[in-house]
RNA sequence: GGCUCCUUGGUCAAGUGGUCAAGACACCGCCCUCUCACGGCGGUUACAGGAGUUCGAAUCUCCUAGGAGUCACCA
């Protein structure tokens, strides 16, 4: 049998990680088994439908790399995909299960059941319904029914017993009957509540492996009652541990945890964001942990899979970001680093530049701006930064030798401003003064950025200010330089 | 509280009776080096606790503790 699983989100208008993470297991399973992969939009609850909600769902699928084969947006054998359309079947499948005795209708009023939760609760009791309208015989339902009484269909669990299933992480799952609750199948309001309404869609549309939150781990032997009810076959369980905030906190919209669109804003790379997040819960096994999407569709195996909640860990996240920034063609990085900064310059040669500096050295594309703020303006003067112990610099030695290095520098005409040429020449001027390279080295990057810590060396961003820029921030340094000296 | 489930370093995790308990991130140190970053080398840190079973337990059993999920006309 061919394998498809799916992803069925309600439209929340906002995807977060463990949800991305939920989705990405399903799409690797079915790519790993050469199945299919596809989407339905859970929307049966008419009271908190968000606009747009849906939107996210499709771009955020469609800009990881996570195709699916069918869905609402893209159509398919087993449509419609979005519940809200398919409010007719669940009308349907509601009366056989009842003509089967699997459930029943309840003309309960909210009134009854709220006296009976605070009678339970006063005593200390678990509230469940106490199948009351399960009495009801067929006449007397058929008259209320005749008489417009509003209803719920419930389902009739069994009193005694237990129900039992496999699930693919966490094994053999027993849950006594007299643990579940006639749950409501159909609302009052005709819509079905997801206890049914995932049962009837994963059969119609023919999923063989469900894949999901573990929040489902002890409800999915109910929804098995439905599916013997029905005589349907049972799909294969694979319930997931949730990606957690901290020890004992879910990551979380409410807790303002950042969604998958808040990481890219943030500057993260959508594959490292996918990479990351399958190794959150899931190990392929060996040493290796960078893969591209379909390098782990090919390892992907349900075994790898870890029972326990995992914290979603941003230091990580960041660490291999910055790998796969590293390994982006030059183009690549510039054309994605363009959405965060306009690098100062429109001149593509000097963007280049300032690309092949700044990308061995970020983790995210935020940081790129204020990596590069000196280029556009100088640091303010700091005479102790020409203070460098390993260097042997002081403000007071550094005068003489980047009086020097403008000298020198100034020989060199604009068209040789280039990386070699200037090395060249500070490394001659520290030769012709006897002293290392360093001592001309640092005071010179200083003097030109205004900064301790600059992202290239002295020579290569002296290339990138070019001569007049480097000649002009040198005089006015030196200038500083001698001031700070002489008041001192 | 009942039920279901989880528990190896700060974090992700390997490990399925015999290992000096892998690896990665983070942290620290050293090297490389025109600062930083990259890279290289090295280091600190863990089997929640307690009973068993066994010649031998991170691995098996039980208990305790801690944590999560669930107990809606939400999914």
């Amino acid at each position: 049998m061919k394998v498809r699983t799916r992803f069925a989100p309600s439209p929340t208008g906002y995807m977060h990680i463990g949800n991305l993470r939920t989705a990405l297991y399903a799409w690797l399973f079915a790519k790993k088994n050469k199945g299919d992969f596809i989407l339905r939009i859970e929307d049966t609850d008419r009271n908190r439908l968000v606009d747009n909600a849906c939107d996210i769902i499709y771009n955020t699928l469609r800009d990881t790399g996570l195709s699916y084969s069918e869905g609402p947006d893209v159509g398919g054998d087993y449509g419609p995909y979005i519940q809200s359309e398919r409010k007719s079947i669940y009308g349907k499948y509601a009366k056989i299960l009842v003509e089967k005795g699997a459930a029943y209708y309840c003309f309960c009023t909210k009134e009854r059941l709220d006296a009976l939760r605070e009678e339970a609760a006063k005593e200390g009791k678990v509230f469940k319904y106490d199948k009351h309208c399960l009495k009801l015989s067929k006449e007397e339902v058929q008259a209320k029914l005749d008489a417009g009484e509003e209803y719920v269909i419930r389902q009739n669990i069994p009193l005694e017993g237990e129900s039992s299933y496999f699930d693919n992480v966490y094994g053999e799952i027993k849950v006594p009957m007299s643990d579940m609750e006639d749950n409501i199948l159909l609302k009052s309001d005709g819509w079905p509540t997801y206890n049914m309404a995932n049962v009837i869609d994963d059969h119609l549309m023919e999923i063989t492996h469900v894949i999901r939150g573990i929040e489902y781990l002890s409800s999915t032997p109910k929804y098995n009652l439905l599916y013997d009810a029905l005589g349907w076959e049972r799909p294969s369980y694979v319930h997931l541990p949730p990606v957690m905030k901290d020890k004992t906190k879910k990551l979380s919209k409410r807790n303002g945890d950042a969604s998958y669109e808040d990481l890219i804003n943030k500057g993260y790379l959508k594959e490292a964001i996918i990479n990351y997040i399958a190794l959150l819960g899931w190990n392929p096994g060996g040493e290796r942990e960078i893969f591209s999407l379909e390098e782990l569709a090919e390892v992907f195996s349900l075994e790898g899979l870890s029972k326990s909640s995992a914290i979603f860990d941003i230091e990580k996240l960041t660490w291999m970001n910055g790998e796969y920034i590293r390994a982006l063609s030059k183009e690549d990085f510039i054309t994605r680093a363009s959405r965060f900064t306009d690098w100062g310059t429109d001149d593509p040669v000097k963007i280049e530049k300032i690309a092949g500096l700044i990308q061995p050295r970020i983790e995210t594309l935020t940081q790129i701006d204020e990596k590069i703020a000196f280029l556009r303006e100088m640091a303010a003067f700091d005479a102790e930064l020409y203070s460098n112990k390993k260097n042997k610099t002081t403000p007071e030695n550094s005068i003489p030798l980047i009086e020097s290095a403008i000298e020198a520098l100034s020989d060199i005409p604009e068209e040789g401003f280039v990386n070699d040429n200037l090395y060249q020449a500070l490394i001659d001027v520290a030769e012709k003064n006897e002293v290392k390279n360093g001592k001309v080295l640092w005071p010179v990057r200083i003097a030109i950025t205004g900064l301790s810590v600059t992202p290239g060396g002295a020579t290569e961003i002296a290339e990138l200010l070019g001569r007049k820029e480097t000649l002009k921030r040198l005089e006015a340094s030196l200038d500083n330089l001698k001031r700070f000296v002489s008041e001192d």
